[in-house]
RNA sequence: CGGGGAGUAGCGCAGGCCGGUAGCGCAUCUGGUUUGGGACCAGGGGGUCGCAGGUUCGAAUCCUGUCUCCCCGACCA
């Protein structure tokens, strides 16, 4: 019973399915492409959301809900935009069902067809410009820093539970400056955000950068973004920021009168990151007994197995002291439960709470009481250690800690292991077989050369570091001077 | 959209070639013994075999059609 994952070196994409599925994260619903998110995966989301929500609150953000539906006219306003996203939309074009007359349940009914067919919204930018056409006029409307969490809906070719699904959940911040210094500026405050958000929370170290024009979001100017590197050495982009210039002010025709009474454009900016997240979490710290969660959003961090045996004094005792436990350590804040269910057996539970990565895991039992200690095992390293009962709470709190800074260290590590900086097309090619990862390499900055790289290797242009070194150098593929070294990878 | 796989009990599967009482493991229910790494014994319950046609005395099994999901590739957060 215990060989109940496939393990990472047999099939790393099978481990990563089993994972989600038999962590209870998440399910294949009865919808193509589309995932139930079971409870546990989603007390996941809600605290990822829940810590974003107040980093959006503390810089200045407020929440809205805009419209699932978007009219089908709104899309096309801006070119690129609708370029980018039209392959891949919902569409409604009917109200109403009917009775089929033949009897075969209900069909479409063909008399309510819509006016104007409305699209399931990809993304938000055209709907929520053209109602901040309505609320921008002066420039004591700016800056406008609006947060909507909702879910959007592209529909996929190909998905991936968490990583790729045909809906999913997500924030999308959308905001309007008067300047355009100050719209880079909230592009990269939110970059940042993130980032923290990825690093200090998710224990994932991440790259931030700048998108290479071709992998641009569809209507921005530039498109900023924190890269994260998976186990199996590939990337994948956690977060998104996007400078949209005034493409979006322009298509739906949103001005303000600035203090000299000069009518301008506004700029914007849009930001989101989405489920994707879990995907990320899950294959950066997990392993072949089942996930690794960071202390800090895991939905339970300590959790309490009672050894029983057949005394039933001895068993009062054991459900006192584990009681008072958790109490004292919910009090420290913590997130505990006693197990106390006893239809399942200690070591049933033991390979439960680590397939499902609860970071610390306490057994007590009747010897430990003698001794006035418990049996304290760490999720992240699989070590067990006895410890005194007297003021275990605080060991407990420390130890949290130290396993959330152990996951960033280790998973900073792998990244550093498997970044590698190449100067030839050859090494390029070996480097990104025999051992994935980053490969920092020069470009010559042209859309062909990516595009061929691509067609060759599969890699891509992740991102080009913010605070990217300037160097000279050759671009690996065509020889043509580079300035600078850009970071390729194959990716999720 | 191409290539592969799969639909049989809640879950995982066998059975199919060669048509004849629908089976196994896990889970579940009852009773008991247990409890320091996925316990054991005994007894019980649970299935329109994806759907629709056809062949046949008789179809999970053969034939035709159809739907769905998953995996691998091209497109993408």
């Amino acid at each position: 019973m215990s060989n109940i994952l496939t393990s990472r070196k047999q099939d790393y994409a099978q481990w990563y399915n089993d994972l989600i599925l038999k962590g209870g994260l998440a399910e294949h619903s009865d919808v193509r492409g589309c995932m139930v998110i079971k409870p546990y995966g989603f007390a996941l989301w809600e605290n990822m959301r829940d810590v974003l929500d107040k980093m959006f609150k503390d810089t200045g953000h407020q929440n809205a809900y805009f419209p699932l539906f978007i009219p089908k006219s709104y899309l096309s306003k801006e070119a690129s935009h609708v370029e980018g996203f039209a392959k891949e939309c919902a569409v409604v074009t009917h109200y109403r069902l009917k009775n089929d007359p033949n009897g075969n349940g209900v069909i479409v009914d063909p008399e309510a067809k819509l006016e104007e067919e409305l699209i399931v919204r990809p993304t938000s930018e055209t709907i929520i410009w053209s109602t901040y056409k309505k609320w921008i006029q002066s420039y004591r409307d700016l800056p406008l820093l609006i947060n909507q969490w909702a879910n959007v809906v592209r529909w996929e070719m190909r998905t991936r539970l968490f990583l790729r699904t045909a809906e999913f959940l997500w924030q999308e911040g959308h905001t309007a400056h008067a300047t355009r210094e100050e719209a880079i500026e909230e592009t990269v405050k939110m970059l940042d955000v993130y980032a923290t958000f990825v690093e200090e929370y998710m224990a994932l170290p991440v790259i931030r950068g700048v998108k290479s024009p071709s992998e641009r979001f569809a209507g921005a100017e530039d498109t900023y973004c924190i890269e994260a590197l998976m186990q199996d050495g590939k990337a994948l982009q956690a977060g998104t920021s996007h400078f949209l210039g005034q493409n979006f002010a322009k298509a739906f025709d949103v001005k303000f009168a600035d203090k000299d009474n000069k009518i301008e454009h506004v700029w914007a900016t849009s930001w989101g990151v989405s489920t994707r997240l879990i995907g990320a979490l899950v294959m950066a710290h997990s392993d072949d007994e089942g996930l690794v969660l960071p202390p800090r959003i895991a939905p339970l961090q300590v959790v309490i197995v009672p050894i029983y045996n057949k005394d039933a004094e001895a068993r009062q005792k054991i459900d006192d002291k584990a009681k008072a436990l958790v109490k004292e350590l919910q009090l420290k804040g913590i997130r505990a439960k006693f197990d106390n269910d006893d239809t399942t057996r200690p070591g049933w539970k033991f390979a439960e709470y680590e397939l499902r990565g609860v970071p610390v895991r306490i057994a007590l039992g009747a010897r430990d009481l003698e001794n006035n200690v418990a049996e304290v095992a760490r999720r992240d390293e699989k070590t067990k250690s006895s410890v005194s009962l007297d003021g275990i709470e605080s060991h407990i709190a420390q130890l949290l800690t130290d396993i959330q800074t152990n996951l960033y260290n280790k998973a900073l590590a792998f990244r550093t292991e498997n970044m590698r900086t190449v100067d030839s097309w050859d090494e390029f090619v070996r480097v990104l077989d025999e051992t994935p990862g980053f490969v920092s390499a020069h470009w010559d900055g042209t859309a062909e050369t990516e595009a061929k790289i691509k067609e060759l290797t599969k890699a891509t242009i992740r991102c080009i570091p913010l605070n990217n070194v300037q160097e000279n150098g050759k671009c690996i593929l065509t020889g043509n001077p580079s300035t600078q070294r850009v970071l390729f990878a194959r990716a999720y």
